[in-house]
DNA sequence: TTGAAAGCGCTAACAG
DNA sequence: CTGTTAGCGCTTTCAA
């Protein structure tokens, strides 16, 4: 059970500490006879050494660690994971982070809770987070001087690297959608609206598209709530509430389309028969339920790829020069929207 | 952006750095005299001073780390988080230790490779691995004295800690059911058979169920793969192919019960009406689909919420006792069962 | 081509 | 009650 050192190695191969700390390092600017490197290598296979990182990056400032905070949806709220493009994000970050050697370490985040424990604590080599908004905790972040990669956030400073989508515009790809497929009266319904916010750009391409096509924003047409399962649930009992006012729907989360649909069933109310949607993200979920859903597609593995490649390109680089990556979004056609034909 | 440490903090209050490092730990050996309390206090917030979590496990041997190795399903398939089980044990896993004061340390695991990376590296204070086989890589683990927590495994070994389910139990309560409403050809659909394996001990309870009945255990029955939504599309194809010849059938996890209905639904074949389906797992997705899945509930959030508890109980204790956890199961009846009736 | 020595930032005896 | 002194395990000048 006794730890095996560095030294234990060096005693073991007969050379010295740093010399075993070069040849594991491959340290470029000293060279290494073949025949010590064979000996330290025996050592260390012999001994079952294995470096301590931490006190690696303790004395040598690089840790191989990447920092990723992901949002609690709700505040007191454990699952950050119902909804699904988080865990598919993270997937890709994970794996993506490992290929590269490097470690993930993993927090939600509560809103306004101090991001620094993470950070500076762990001596990271570079942070990802996901769809925050701005913020004192952010800028404490930056004086740290770590790189940082905000994902689907719309805080413009120039400090830290971003990688989105055009939230704006896929909301009016999806709305346009609707509108060219006969529809007039079509629902808005997303999470919490924030300024700066993703679903406050989805929003304005809804009102885009409603706009341009000559048609009124309407207040009962609006629904807001949380991005998951069960506000999917209530936005339906809603809108039967309210009296079924729409013949379509853009839903900003695929999540939340499947609440929707099923709340909707539950009172006969059929997809797309009575009510077409189209929804956001394209978790693979989407083209698991039934109906499949018509959804904004967005690359979900690329985004978290992208973030990782972000932020340790950052981490090498010593000059700061700021990055920012939007990817491309596209419309699937599946099975939850008609054709819409006014009663005449 | 200069690093403040704790000699900076000293200075700033005019004591040494050991007795910051007493107020900051609270350490119980040591008293304060209230007022160089306040002034290290004060000392820290005017430089925003955050310790170096780093430093302190070097020192102090703890880190505040849980390592979750988590399995790649597939090797070379980046998406562990296809199926949404284990997106819900990690969030559920990730709040119980944030609450704490831990932070996670997360890596896929692919098949064979070492785990030691994780471990000894970053000096956890103990480890929950999810979902492993017996191999040599857990002998090497378990010569470095880290605590291990080793979920929904069947490795018979007194030094890993144990948090699991009545796999067979279940399955044989699901079979039974299906049986109870009258179905006498039951399929058989589950990721890879391997010895000491959840699914292995998931078709022996369903063989036991058939063999209590008096059925007998047909090899046409049985469909193997991995576990995901593709491959539930597949068996449904293969289901179609060998000439459906079961009237149900018991599904090891909801995420290939999903792919297994929609393969037969682009076929024209329905559940519940042509063929019933119990499956297993409850993940929230099991009541969002369509029809919504009978299947067997285990607790998942509870089984996360162990899994750190049984963690940091080990890391604490001293002696190593060791404990096992098995957690209850139920049925749950949703829509995608029908009563059978032999056709006359 | 190698080794000695000085830390990285912090904790933990042990003195005082 | 507080400070001194050794390290934790590794990297990294600098000198040999």
């Amino acid at each position: 059970m006794q730890r095996v050192g560095i030294k234990d190695v060096a005693k073991e191969a007969g050379v010295s500490a740093s010399t075993v700390s070069y040849v594991l390092n491959n340290t470029p600017t000293e060279s290494i006879s073949e025949d010590t490197r064979k000996r330290v290598m025996a050592a260390v296979k012999k001994l079952r050494y294995v470096p301590n990182l931490n006190a690696r990056s303790l004395s040598s400032r690089r840790s191989n660690l990447i920092g990723v905070l992901i949002p609690q949806t709700e505040p007191g709220k454990e699952f950050m994971f119902s909804n699904p493009f988080y865990g598919e994000l993270l997937s890709s970050i994970e794996y993506t982070a490992r290929q590269q050697g490097y470690h993930l370490l993993l927090s939600g985040t509560q809103e306004d809770h101090c991001y620094l424990n993470i950070a500076q604590n762990r001596d990271v080599d570079g942070i990802i987070i996901v769809g925050t908004y701005p913020g004192e905790n952010l800028n404490e972040l930056k004086r740290m001087g770590v790189p940082i990669v905000l994902v689907d956030s719309y805080v413009m400073d120039k400090d830290f690297h971003t990688i989105g989508i055009e939230d704006k515009e896929g909301a009016r790809m999806a709305t346009r959608y609707l509108i060219g497929k006969g529809h007039r009266r079509i629902a808005f319904i997303s999470g919490s609206i924030r300024e700066n916010g993703v679903n406050m750009k989805r929003y304005q391409g809804y009102c885009d598209a409603l706009q341009e096509a000559g048609l009124t924003v309407d207040e009962s047409a609006f629904y807001s709530g949380t991005v998951d399962y069960e506000y999917g649930l209530t936005a339906a009992q809603q809108y039967l509430d309210r009296g079924r006012q729409q013949t379509a729907a853009f839903i900003t989360a695929d999540v939340l389309s499947m609440g929707f649909i099923k709340g909707l069933r539950e009172q006969k109310v059929c997809v797309p028969d009575d009510i077409s949607i189209v929804s956001f993200d394209d978790v693979y979920l989407a083209n698991m339920t039934y109906p499949s859903l018509t959804t904004v597609h967005q690359d979900i593995g690329e985004k978290g790829r992208k973030a990782v490649e972000l932020v340790l390109e950052a981490a090498k680089a010593k000059e700061h020069r700021y990055t920012e990556c939007i990817l491309p979004l596209r419309l699937v056609e599946r099975d939850s929207v008609r054709e819409w034909r006014e009663p005449t």
